[in-house]
DNA sequence: GGCCTTTTGGTATGTTTGTACCAACGAGTG
DNA sequence: CACTCGTTGGTACAAACATACCAAAAGGCC
């Protein structure tokens, strides 16, 4: 008999002992980030924790430094799938909406997560190269968006249109509504892009 | 010798609990919410906050109605503020971002617990009325205040404006820039302003 | 004054935590 | 084959934790 395991081995440890974090944090907040939860969750031992990591705040920054990273591929894919398909102005509203609040429902744990990395970073000034990036990048594809649709100050109104689905996301999950796409998500960024873009 | 004692007493001290609690939730996540922390920082003894809570959960329930509640009575003095002096539409954007860089300025570590405590409130249902009113009171003052200003859809701008805010001043406070109010907040809320009620 | 309820401060207790330690293991190299 | 280096799992331990406990003090009421 040679190997009955089928937890992860290698660097690949260290990735699913950061995803682990990613998802306890989203799931039970800060407090629920501790080297056994962590460990159980990523089916591994206590000690691998301790191995791969220095500290518990070492894992906490590297687990925000992947979330931010994967972020801002999500958002680059999500650009490369709109543009090629020629998505007009007035359906970003449907097409992003969408997008969105299928993404916040399908896993909200997971923007929890992002938001708790927000609010560490307010404290953590080392933690705010990895979300300053995460916030370039989103700031970078709306001012595209918005000077493309004929916003005539792409730079407010990204910011504007940034902050507004930040806004109501986080609003999203702290009073979920079943209806939040169809009244609250798409209204408001039509509106936004009808009247910032005419 | 009747009271040389200076600490707070009676109900007093329960309040003090929980600004103790607001404030090291703000300054340092909810980890730094233990028992310790929050009866030192509060100037009274251990068990006094197992005397007027009966468990950590429960102080924390407590400082989430407390700064919600105290969030609603202060929009509800912001507006009784600027009605009075009957600032134009044109001119609220001035009004209303001066005082919320003052706010978010002044003491970043309160704004950040209520973020906090949003989240939370995303994990626990049994949060969600006291931040729900909290919100119904934000959506309240920028529909009425939209109204006034010309808008022909305020409960969507409504819900656009406060979004906004809320994602802006979020911003600020994970990658603080000093030139907040006035290349950020100020222009974002004058252009939502001109461009939603012409 | 005495009496009873509420409040207080100090301390104790059992649990959870972060992290160190160490023996064993796997895979590659000679 | 043996040797080595990077890994793994189990366990140990001191510190911090939530919370219970209790004796004493304070405040109101007769």
């Amino acid at each position: 008999m040679y190997q009955t395991r089928e937890a992860p081995r290698g660097t690949a440890r260290r990735d699913a002992i950061l995803r682990a974090a990613i998802e306890l944090v989203g799931e039970g907040g800060p407090d629920a980030l501790t080297h056994r939860a962590v460990a159980e969750r990523a089916g591994v031992a206590v000690s691998a924790t301790t191995y791969w990591f220095s500290s518990k705040e070492e894992i906490f920054r590297e687990a925000v430094a992947l979330a931010a990273q994967e972020e801002v591929e999500r958002f680059e894919r999500l650009v490369l799938d709109l543009a090629p398909r020629h998505v007009a102005p007035a359906d970003w509203a449907r097409e992003v909406s969408a997008a969105l609040a299928a993404d916040v429902q399908s896993d909200p744990a997971r923007p929890i997560a992002l938001y708790e990395f927000l609010l560490e970073a307010a404290r953590q000034p080392a933690l705010r190269e990895d979300v300053a990036r995460w916030e370039q990048a989103q700031l970078r594809l709306a001012e595209a968006g918005l000077r493309a649709a004929g916003s005539d100050d792409p730079a407010t109104d990204a910011h504007v249109v940034v902050a507004t689905i930040t806004g109501l996301i986080l609003g999203q999950l702290t009073t979920p509504r079943s209806d939040f796409e169809d009244q609250i998500l798409r209204p408001a960024l039509e509106r936004l892009f009808t009247r910032l873009a005419p």
